[in-house]
DNA sequence: GGGCGTCGGAACGCAACCGTTTCGTCGTGA
DNA sequence: TCACGACGAAACGGTTGCGTTCCGACGCCC
């Protein structure tokens, strides 16, 4: 499950700081069931994106996942372990390298998943916050990084190494910053100046340019 | 006094979690004493580069500083107060436009001042710190806002507007668009993967790919 | 020279979480 | 049918920080 599809089921019930009126529904039997931890889930997500990595308590992920704290230890034994536990999760699955034939086609098509998925809030509101969290911890670090690699970084990877075999770039070109150009411009845009939307023609006009700086390393 | 100067000084002492030696030494007069005030500064920035905002407490600043925590109550009302003094503090000190009479040297300085300031860890720690933070509280947003439109983007602004007017790039350039690809890819590498150094000649490289991509706008 | 106000230190009551334990409930798989 | 174990709830003692209030010591400024 990707970081926008969390964000959608999120935005239903998100904020809500009140107790949920769940009333001691089903009880369990002699097995973790599923629905609770998926709650507990969705819940960390929520509250990662509400107050943060570091405020979040375990106490509040159960108070709005509606469970028992018991509900939580039974499953992860430290808030770090559930994180990074969701963290690897997204990590998990590949997105698809673009193949259009083109530099700038490939990267305008990249620009526009990652755009959608930088749009939702939740997500973010979660990225700075861990990348920030990262900095201290090693294992937050690594989680984000292997994440990153897998996801952002190796279709990037992937888009430089199709356009090298092309001819479009030159053999020796620098991936490491190319990396950077390609990823930098529209994380800077979303997170960091936190520009609500995107005008028309941005993508596209970012996929020319970001393509002509490779063309000149 | 600049992050970097900040970070200079902090290096000495940052990271003692015991308490200091230092015993009640001068009581103060009907006054309030300069380098206790200039103490606690000291020590906020220490704290956040240390557990972040989040988990920044008055009672560690005043540890940190040595100091009561009646000093601190005594200058500031909150945390959120110190902090925005703070980081409007730094604001304040504009950077010199670069004028090299080309754009890619102009990109070249611009690079050059930028790494420096950000190769400081503490700056790089505290920075996706109150980014993180600025998501979910409109006053640091704003005060870091003014930080950077004072700063980095400031001088970026200029820089592209100079090129505009010498006829570098063509007159119908998207300002913003332009800022995001100055920006957005030295802080990818320095604050989000974290490159520990740069390689020699990328500032050169990253310069002259910027200047490519903003003459392909 | 004296008073005002800051100094560090200590304590206040309050609140939130920590991680653990105990409890009665209850559904499921053997 | 029935025991196992997960469930929510509540409480445990301990820690940390909050923001405030005293206190005696001290020294700058009028």
């Amino acid at each position: 499950m990707t970081v926008a599809a969390y964000a959608v089921r999120m935005t239903t019930n998100a904020d809500e700081p009140q107790p949920r009126p769940r009333r001691r529904a089903p009880a369990g039997a002699a097995v973790l069931r599923e629905d609770v931890t998926e709650a507990i889930r969705a819940a960390v997500f929520e509250e990662l994106a509400a107050v943060g990595y570091a405020r979040m308590s375990i106490e509040g992920i159960a108070r709005r996942a509606g469970v028992g704290k018991t509900a939580v230890y039974r499953r992860w034994r430290s808030k770090l372990h559930l994180v990074l536990d969701l963290v690897s999760a997204i990590a998990v699955q590949g997105l698809p390298a673009p193949d259009t034939g083109s530099l700038e086609g490939d990267l305008r098509l990249l620009y526009e998943v990652t755009s959608r998925a930088l749009r939702h809030p939740v997500a973010s509101q979660i990225l700075p916050d861990l990348q920030a969290e990262a900095a201290r911890n090693p294992d937050i670090a690594e989680a984000l990084r292997k994440a990153l690699r897998e996801g952002q970084d190796g279709v990037a990877k992937g888009i430089v190494a199709a356009a090298e075999t092309r001819g479009d770039l030159r053999p020796g070109t620098d991936h490491a910053l190319a990396l950077d150009l390609i990823s930098g411009p529209l994380y800077w845009r979303s997170v960091v100046i936190r520009s609500p939307k995107l005008p028309k023609g941005y993508l596209g006009a970012l996929a020319r340019a970001t393509a002509a700086a490779l063309k000149a390393l």
